[in-house]
DNA sequence: CGGTTCCTTGAGGATGATCAACGAGGGTGG
DNA sequence: CCACCCTCGTTGATCATCCTCAAGGAACCG
């Protein structure tokens, strides 16, 4: 679901890096770039007044990001920063757009894309709701789990990461898992959880 | 951001009434055609356990909605239901994803709108995370304010409604309006919401 | 005027946030 | 190798807030 790295650079993409936790999108910017990650992962959040965040979504390897205002005309509504050191290629929005004119299979492919991200995040903002820490934390590792089948998987995100992502403190992260792992739904092992 | 409507009949698509809360989507059904409000308002909404309820969105007039499960291979995310008499126009799957390929034009305004939903998501659990009552209350009341000047405009939902969109409770909604109200924050005259 | 839907208020309780303190591991430099 | 630091994990106590439950009032409509 990202464009062919020789095309981009025929078009004119440049490479860069960024160092882990530097800025790449600041919040309320204007849109001028297409974003695509090559290697790491980003993080895109939002902070409120009193330095708690929440996180959007995490995008990695192969992925884009942060295309939504380049199509409508709306500043980024939320910042993204490297989670890790990343690469990142990045082309300029009116290139961007003529890429998409000119091959309507890569503008299908994004039709595809903005589809799932609609999907996934009416699922999210469902289960956020849905109150219940142990509710929200599942529906995270769920959402985050590759294989479907029932071998638990190493969950690679901290507690804090956790608590980003659904809206809840550290502690009460903590104490939810704790009791999932009492009632086996998940794994605890030297402080990994395993899911 | 819509089909028009002649180009629709052309295709074969059908017009079709239902009454104030009919269903018309079930969650957890598969996808099988393309809907567009001729007149009246849909809501789109997740009941969890306990009967509570988090709506979505409201589609009215010319909007289109569960668009996105037409595109990726997934079940509808959510029950829409008809908030007042409403009359939609429906469209097969197959023959939507034609005139998609068919007329460019038409792909880029999907994917176009695709763009401005998953932008209004990201603000609205932004939103709703941030804690605090009044501000996801605030927040919620500015979406859907029309024009952007100062003069207040009746809102036309109950608080039922808002408490539904904001993940709150009636109780609260009402509270925190009362307190709005003083902190002249919004009017409320006859019991009617002006902001 | 009777019924329905919506709004309102109060009291009480549950729960997650907050605050504070400490433990554990991993990496770095002396 | 050890000392230090820094990040992450953990626990307990207290607090604020929203939910819950219950009851009644107000507006609207046939």
């Amino acid at each position: 679901m990202a464009i062919d790295l020789d095309l981009l650079f025929t078009w004119g993409a440049l490479a860069k890096e960024y160092k882990k936790n530097e800025v790449i999108i600041n919040e309320g910017e204007t849109a001028h770039f297409y974003f695509q990650v090559i290697d790491g992962c980003v993080r895109m959040f939002n902070s409120n007044d009193d330095g708690k965040e929440f996180t959007q979504g995490y995008f990695c390897n192969g992925q884009s990001f942060g295309e939504p205002p380049l199509f409508i005309d709306e500043k980024y509504p939320a910042t993204a920063t490297a989670f890790q050191d990343v690469t990142i290629i990045k082309l300029s929005k009116e290139k961007f757009l003529k890429i998409l004119d000119e091959y309507p299979s890569i503008q299908k492919k994004f039709l595809i894309l903005m589809a799932q991200r609609i999907h996934s995040k009416a699922k999210t903002s469902k289960d956020i709701i849905n109150q219940k820490p142990e509710f929200r934390i599942l529906a995270f590792l769920n959402s985050n789990k590759k294989s479907s089948d029932s071998t638990k998987e190493l969950v690679p995100f901290t507690r804090q990461e956790i608590a980003n992502f659904t809206g809840l403190r550290v502690e009460t992260v903590i104490r939810a898992l704790s009791k999932m792992k009492a009632e086996n739904k998940i794994d605890i092992i030297n402080h990994k959880i395993y899911f």
